[in-house]
Parts: structure tokens; sequence; C-alpha cells
DNA sequence: CGCGTTTGACCCGCGC
DNA sequence: GCGCGGGTCAAACGCG
């Protein structure tokens, strides 16, 4: 949107940045840094910026509970595109409504026309997070809440996409990048992301066996992002996920996700089981 | 005191 | 150009 949107150039500039969590070593991209750090990047960008598919979405949830009904993208959302809305079936009043993990700060509320609910705001307390999301009642079914996520958690997702930062690596500094001044530009596109993935199809090939190796080491996926949500409170169901977007074929996707910092013990599905995690990855490689 | 929420003002895009 | 509605800002406020 506005302050704290990235181009795809600032998402490499952010990968790069020495104070990200982790970032792009050369034992990772195997000694051939020069050469292939775009491709590798570019190609982690794309796993960021990759969503599950429709399928991978019914076979997760499917796990869980009843089988939801994952709807086809709709049109004429005007705004509201390249989001994610969730219909969370609420069996309690209010409450800590749509706990995913994340800590959210409210940053407005607003009446919507027509609707006796208001809309609230929140933005992710990363700062170096863009990640956003809404939050509404339904008009139709009152203990039905509409929530609509925008953008990545990026900082949570660097420690899925990439290995751990070797301790001996302050020493190179041909691939600091140097720190963004200002951030300008909208919110993270998707449109180039998914141009970037046709342009390098081919030669992400050949790095694909890398990545592997970095997703089989370490096998979380993206795709957990969306179901501790929805399996995290058992008084919650989904029943509705609705993905908007411009290119139905491979949206961004907002992660929404249980903190490494919070507990999962309520979770039945476990993040490190590589059930999900490879169907996300194999529909970009 | 720090952090998150509240809430009215402000901004901006869009339709008329 | 104007009004409306959605989205954001930011000061005040509340709470631990």
């Amino acid at each position: 949107m506005e302050e704290v949107g990235e181009s795809g150039e600032e998402l490499v500039r952010e990968l790069l940045d020495n104070e990200s969590p982790i970032f792009v070593t050369p034992k990772f991209i195997g000694g051939e840094y020069d050469v292939n750090r775009d491709n590798i990047i570019n190609k982690l960008i794309s796993t960021v910026y990759s969503g599950p598919t429709i399928g991978d979405i019914e076979s997760a949830l499917s796990v869980n509970g009843p089988r939801p009904v994952v709807s086809i993208p709709e049109k004429g959302m005007g705004k509201m595109e390249n989001k994610y809305t969730l219909r969370i079936k609420s069996c309690a009043s209010a409450g800590g409504l749509a706990d995913d993990g994340y800590k959210w700060r409210k940053y407005g509320q607003k009446s919507i026309k027509n609707s006796p609910n208001p809309r609230s705001y929140y933005r992710c307390t990363n700062p170096r997070c863009n990640a956003k999301k809404q939050v509404e009642r339904s008009t139709e079914d009152p203990e039905t809440l509409i929530v609509t996520y925008e953008g990545l958690h990026l900082h949570y997702a660097y420690s899925y996409i990439l290995p751990p930062r070797p301790p001996d690596f302050s020493s190179s500094s041909n691939i600091h990048v140097p720190k963004k001044t200002k951030i300008q530009t909208d919110s993270i596109i998707c449109t180039p992301v998914i141009e970037q993935q046709e342009q390098q199809q081919q030669q992400l090939q050949q790095e694909s066996s890398m990545i592997e190796d970095v997703m089989e080491s370490s096998p979380q996926g993206l795709l957990e992002d969306i179901v501790p949500l929805l399996v995290r409170k058992p008084c919650f169901s989904a029943t509705t996920i609705t993905t908007n977007t411009t290119s139905s074929s491979d949206p961004c996707f907002s992660s929404q996700a249980s903190s490494p910092s919070y507990s999962s013990s309520s979770l039945s599905w476990l993040p490190s089981s590589p059930y999900l995690d490879l169907s996300v990855l194999s529909s970009i490689i």
C-alpha cells in the first residue's frame, strides 16, 4: 500500500539484507555465487510468493475435521485483489477472533455501508513486515468472520526457505546490498513475480535440485502458514477460503501462521510434516 | 512506562 | 467539481 510496500527489487534487497533473520549464503548456492545469485534469489522470491493450489488447501484441511469448501477466486472483488479471504465460522462470540499466532496491531476501524458490523484493520507488528488483515463479521451470518489477508509475513518466511546462517559468514561482504534508504512503491505485486517465474522457468530447472536439498533439510513449507489458523482453535471451523487474484493460476500468498514463539500445542497438524510442503514446492519446481 | 486500542480526522479514488 | 465510501493516520486513551 503505502510506506511499507516493496517491489521485487526491494524484496531481493530484503533477502540479502544483513539484518534479515537469515540470508543467502555462498554455501547455499554452491560456490557459484555471482553467477547464480539472482536466479537463486528469484527462486526464493517465487517460493515465498507462491501460494498453495486449491487442491493443496483442500488436502490440508481435510486432514483435520470436516472437509471445507474452497471456492474458486471470485471476480469483481474490486480492491480485494491478490488477497486471501477466509470465512471462519465461530461457535463463540467475538473474543480473540482469528488468532493466527501473529501479533497484529489494530490501526483502524470503519463502519461498513449496509452492514451493522464494523471492519477492523490490522497490521503485523513486525516493522519489517507489510502483512495486513481486515476482519469483519458477515452480515448474513453473524457467527461468521470474514478475514482478509494481504501481504506477506516475509520475516517469518525466511526461516522456511533459507538455510541456517553459518557462523563464519560475516566476512562475506560482497553480497551485502546497501540498506534500503526509503521504502516506496506499492504493495507487493504478484504479477511481476509471476512473469519472472515464467521467464526463468528453464533456468530454475537447473537449480531446483539445489533448492530441493535445502527444502528437504528443512521441510517446512509455506502452506503451513494457512493451516494453523484453521486448526489452531477447535472452536473455529473454516468454511470457505477465497483467493482473490488477478492471476488465478499462481497468486501471491498471504501468510498466516503460528509464530515460532507461540505455543502450537493445540495443533493437531504439525508444521514439520512434509505432507503439505512438498505439494507446495512441487507446484513451483 | 511501554504497548496496543480507540476514534475522529484526513486522504484518495471513483462515480455522478 | 463534488460527495461518498473505503483506507490510513495519529493523538488520546487504557491497561498490564
